[in-house]
DNA sequence: TATGAGATCAACT
DNA sequence: GTTGATCTCATAC
């Protein structure tokens, strides 16, 4: 295996459609607990199913701020979902992670999500975050400081683009982007 | 395999 | 009061 790099908070000062197809394979850690990433989806802030679409919010306020931080929220009332910041400060862009194939750490994402299979540990946004940890405590953290670990991957996997998932607003949209054929993805692809 | 309810909160109308 | 970047469990086919 080849030495794993680092991907620092440079590499997300750019158009988020850029970054989101880069970003599929790479490795996610949070405190040492994760895996691959399989699934992302891109929103962009002229988007009407980005947060950020109708301006600032107690909420969404990190989105405006620099790359490379992290973005957590409530998604129905239930669960965090966890998002990158893109592009250059202001933009209010990001890239939701919806799925990890999961490598390291398997027994404490176990027992955070409790019985469950290992290909359902983290094949959704909300079991995603559960697995992980990852909290509103997380919001605004910078992406290559602890917990955070995230390398770039090693071999361009076979990536395929679908409609995003679970939106009304602008969901004809082919942001959705994933690892042709992973048993991890909260839904395959067409 | 498919559809439906419930959980529960922030933003918006 | 309604909707939403969701998931789980129950019930129906």
């Amino acid at each position: 295996m080849p030495k794993p790099r680092p991907i620092r908070r440079d590499f997300f000062a750019r158009s988020v459609h850029e970054i989101a197809p880069e970003l599929i394979g790479a490795t996610l850690l949070v405190g040492g607990v994760g895996g691959r990433i399989v699934e992302l989806e891109a929103y962009h802030h002229t988007d009407p199913a980005a947060h950020s679409y109708n301006g600032v919010t107690e909420r969404n306020a990190v989105m405006f701020g620099p790359p490379g931080t992290v973005y957590v929220y409530r998604s129905y009332g239930i669960h965090w979902c966890l998002n990158f910041v893109c592009e250059p400060a202001g933009s209010a862009s990001a890239v939701l992670i919806r799925a990890l194939e999961p490598t390291e750490g398997l027994a404490r994402m176990r027992r955070r999500r409790g019985l469950s299979e290992e290909r359902l540990l983290c094949s959704g946004p909300g079991r995603l975050a559960e697995a992980l940890g990852v909290t509103h405590a997380h919001n605004g953290l910078a992406l290559d400081r602890a917990p955070f670990e995230l390398y770039a991957r090693t071999e361009k996997p076979d990536i395929a683009v679908g409609v995003r998932i679970g939106i009304t607003k602008a969901a004809e949209l082919p942001w959705r982007y994933g690892i042709a054929g992973s048993r991890y993805l909260s839904k395959p692809f067409k």
